[in-house]
DNA sequence: TAGATTGTTAATCGATTAACAATC
DNA sequence: TAGATTGTTAATCGATTAACAATC
C-alpha cells in the first residue's frame, strides 16, 4: 500500500469505481480477474488499470491477473474504509435529511453523530434517532466530540461561516453540497457535491452545438 | 456561440463555475472583469479562461476585458439553460425526495412534471403539488408526454431497467443517482451523481498517505 | 497615443496508451 | 515447458501554461 508518492487526482477519483466493481465480483464468487477483463467491464484501458494499481502496489501476478478478494481488499484499504469516522450534518433542509436517512453511508463506517439546523421548529426532532440541534450549540459541540466529516448542506450564503467554525474546531474533513468554494487551509480536504453544476452540465451535454 | 467544435469535457465540466462566478459578479453589479480578474476569484490561470472562452467564440475586448453581462448571457446560452426542460423524477425515496422539493432548479427552467415509484404507499402523495405516480405508469406516461430529462432515483438494482423503458421512450438526458453505470445509446447523455463515490473520495484524501 | 488585455500560437506539463521484458 | 498476464518503460496524446502580436 505503500509504492509511489504523488498519486494524481486522476487516479484518485477513479479508486471508487474499481472498489465498486470489485465489490461486485466478490459477491458474484468470481475470484481471479485480469486486467483485460476488468477492462471491458469497468471501461477503462487494460494498460491504465494496471498502471492505476500499481501505484499502490504489486498487486498481480503474471499470468494469472488479480486475486479479487485481496485487491478488494487493498482498496478498501486505500480508500480509508478500514476505519470508522464521526460525522455530522450541518443543515437539515432536503438535501441533509436526505444524507441523514441514507443508512447505507452507517453501514460503510461513516456514523452519523448529530445533526444541526438554524430553524428552531426542527430542533429535538430526530433522524434516525439522531436530534436536530441548534446551529449555535455547534461551536460547543466541536469542542466536547471529535468529528472527522462535516457535511455541509447549509444554503451558500451561511456555508463559509459554518465552514469557518468546523475547521476552528479541528475538522479536517468536508463533504461540501452548498453551491460555493469553500476557503479552507491547505490540510483540510473539501470534496464538493455541486448538483446544480452537474444538472447544467447536462443541460450543456444535451444541447449539442458541442 | 459557434467558433470551434470538439470542446473537450473539461471545458465543459469548468462552465458551470464560470457561470456561477458570473452570476455573482452581475448581482454585484459588476460591468467588466478581465481574465486577471477572474482568474483571481474562480481560481483558474488566466490562460485558461481565455482559452476556455475562446472554444465559443471572441467574447472580450482588448484593452478592456469581457463585459460581465454579455458573457454571462453567452455562457448561460451554451449550457442550455435560455430552454426549458421538462423532467419526471423516478424513484421517491430519500434522494428523489430531495431533488423533487428543491425548487431553485425549477427557477432555472427544469419543470419537473410527474414522480414515479414502486411503493403504493406513496402512490398520490403530493410533492410540490405533483404527485407521485406507479411507476408501472411510467410507459404510458413517456408516451403521452415528452420528457427531456429523466433523474433516476432508484436502488441500482432497479435503474438499469427503468433506464431501458426511458431510452425506448426517447428520454435523451438522464440525471443519474443509482450507483451504476448506466447502459445507454450513443445518442442519450447521462450525467452521473455518484454520492457514494464522492464520499469514498473524501475518506480516501483524509487518509493521507496519498 | 500609451496602456491594457485579448486571441492565439508555441512550449510545457501531465495523463493515457502501447509495447514488451520479466515471470508466474 | 508454453501461455498468459503482469509491472514498467517508452511513445503518444491532450490539456494547461506561457508568450506575444494584434488591437481596443
Amino acid at each position: 500500500m505503500d509504492k509511489k508518492k504523488n498519486i494524481s487526482m486522476a487516479v484518485i477519483k477513479r479508486l471508487p469505481k474499481y472498489y465498486r466493481y470489485l465489490q461486485e465480483l466478490k459477491n458474484n464468487d468470481v475470484d481471479r480477474i485480469s486486467s483485460k477483463e476488468l477492462s471491458e467491464k469497468i471501461g477503462f484501458t487494460a494498460s491504465q488499470i494496471r498502471q492505476d494499481l500499481n501505484c499502490f502496489g504489486d498487486f498481480g501476478q503474471q499470468g494469472y491477473g488479480y486475486n479479487v478478494k485481496e485487491l478488494y481488499d487493498q482498496i478498501k484499504n486505500i480508500l480509508g474504509l478500514k476505519k470508522e469516522y464521526n460525522t455530522i450534518i450541518i443543515g437539515a433542509g432536503n438535501i441533509g435529511q436526505a444524507i441523514a436517512n441514507y443508512i447505507n453511508f452507517q453501514k460503510i463506517g461513516f456514523t452519523l453523530t448529530s445533526i444541526f439546523d438554524i430553524n428552531p421548529k426542527l430542533f429535538g426532532l430526530k433522524i434516525r434517532d439522531i436530534e436536530i440541534s441548534d446551529i449555535d450549540t455547534l461551536d460547543s459541540f466541536l469542542k466536547k466530540h471529535t468529528v472527522d466529516i462535516a457535511i455541509i448542506c447549509v444554503p451558500s450564503k451561511n456555508a463559509q461561516s459554518i465552514c469557518e467554525v468546523i475547521v476552528k474546531n479541528g475538522v479536517k474533513g468536508i463533504w461540501n453540497f452548498a453551491p460555493i468554494d469553500l476557503n479552507t487551509p491547505e490540510n483540510v480536504i473539501v470534496e464538493n457535491v455541486h448538483l446544480s453544476e452537474s444538472l447544467l452540465t447536462l443541460s450543456c451535454l444535451l444541447n449539442g452545438d458541442i
